[in-house]
DNA sequence: AATATTTTTTAGATTTGTCTAAATTTAAAA
DNA sequence: TTTTAAATTTAGACAAATCTAAAAAATATT
């Protein structure tokens, strides 16, 4: 069994492997908000129970064990944030910080209840996938345009939200199925999107990115 | 902020000091699974903390403020359990553990959003009442037959289960609106209890004491 | 009331996860 | 390639929550 701190250091590596690997002992501190020093400490244990490979002055990667463990609590997170979302109305912005909590709760009954409640979802209200009991994500078809990066080119094949007002407004920016486009920014400031689309440059608030569906 | 062990603390002193106040140290001891001289510690730490009043050598009894939390852990676990049951068909006894973890979770929004969820609900699967979020206990009319003890009387009121062949089985045992009955044994192995009434004695099961609603 | 027993507290040590400051290794620059 | 800078690790310390063993206080017994 592992300790909530250690839960949040496999989770951290995760995420930063995915970017970059193997992962650097500053970059974890950062996001843990600790030291380089306590960081080393922890990779030195977390070596101990083989849950990562660890290379001093090198970095660290997660061993299979590890990553299983990891991908097990990114699950746990993204299925509450469903729950928090569809069963509780909150607000995608209001659930990450929850959500880092319910994490760490460990019963595979609970987990696997959970899942069924929600009919099985295959993606958090991010957009973000979510992984099933064994760690295998399903490859998603479409993602949402949200989740596209600058230069990022793909086809709208879908929306996620089907009230005629949100439609209405797609079909007024020439936003229809199949029409092919292009991120060329992203404003920090809201998370809105500029996108390339027929070679006009528009702009879509990240509400209405939410809700777009693309293929690559 | 409390820890998740302070708030634990908490509870456990809420808990004993309903049957006994102030509450002795080898008795939390041995609620928590330590050692008396580790509560000593956490005593003199929730004493400097105002959550408690701690005489040593006397006992310890909660603080208003002390108090308020402990009773807040408490609603978070009922809320959390009339959850599982309800919503993800545990079954009453597997909901213990797995609430002990979900009380600690903190987040006013989650916690009233559930509630509201679950249609504000007045007691867990147990009977046990839920308090709101001020603290106030609703006084029950009734409480669950289960949760009598031998030689409590009292009159069947109402019932928590509606299908018809629970119905007819009480109709079948004379477990009618308005009879008067007393507990006069509670069987430790399978929690069924034996009943008098109209000096007849009957037997019923611990899940049909769980859905006989009686007023004393 | 004196003694024995139980309960509780103190003192000092341990583990986990963290820190600072100094030393070491690696990477970058002159 | 030597020097400088950045990243990382070691060493030693600290706070939280626990422990054991011994001392002190309260309670029970003779």
């Amino acid at each position: 069994m592992q300790s909530y701190t250690e839960e949040n250091y496999l989770k951290i590596i995760y995420h930063l492997s995915i970017i970059s690997n193997p992962v650097q002992t500053n970059a974890i501190a950062e996001r843990t908000q600790t030291k380089a020093a306590s960081v080393t400490d922890m990779l030195k244990k977390l070596s101990d129970k083989e849950l990562v490979d660890y290379v001093k002055y090198q970095g660290v990667s997660l061993t299979e064990k590890g990553k299983l463990m990891a991908i097990n609590i990114v699950r746990k997170h993204r299925l509450w944030e469903v729950f928090l979302v569809e069963k509780l109305n909150f607000k995608w912005d209001e659930v990450h910080e929850v959500a880092e909590e319910l994490e760490h709760i460990n019963s595979t009954l609970l987990t696997e209840r959970l899942d069924e409640f929600l009919e099985f979802p295959k993606v958090d209200p991010h957009g973000d996938p979510i992984p099933d009991q064994y760690g295998n994500f399903a490859d998603l078809s479409f993602i949402k345009l949200s989740k596209l990066k600058v230069n990022d080119k793909g086809t709208i094949t879908g929306v996620s939200e089907h009230s005629s007002p949100f439609l209405k407004h797609l079909e007024k920016l020439g936003l229809t199925l199949g029409k092919k486009i292009e991120v060329s920014e992203i404003i920090d400031f809201d998370g809105s999107v500029e996108l390339l689309i027929e070679d006009k440059k528009i702009n879509i608030s990240r509400e209405v990115a939410l809700h777009i569906l693309i293929s690559k």
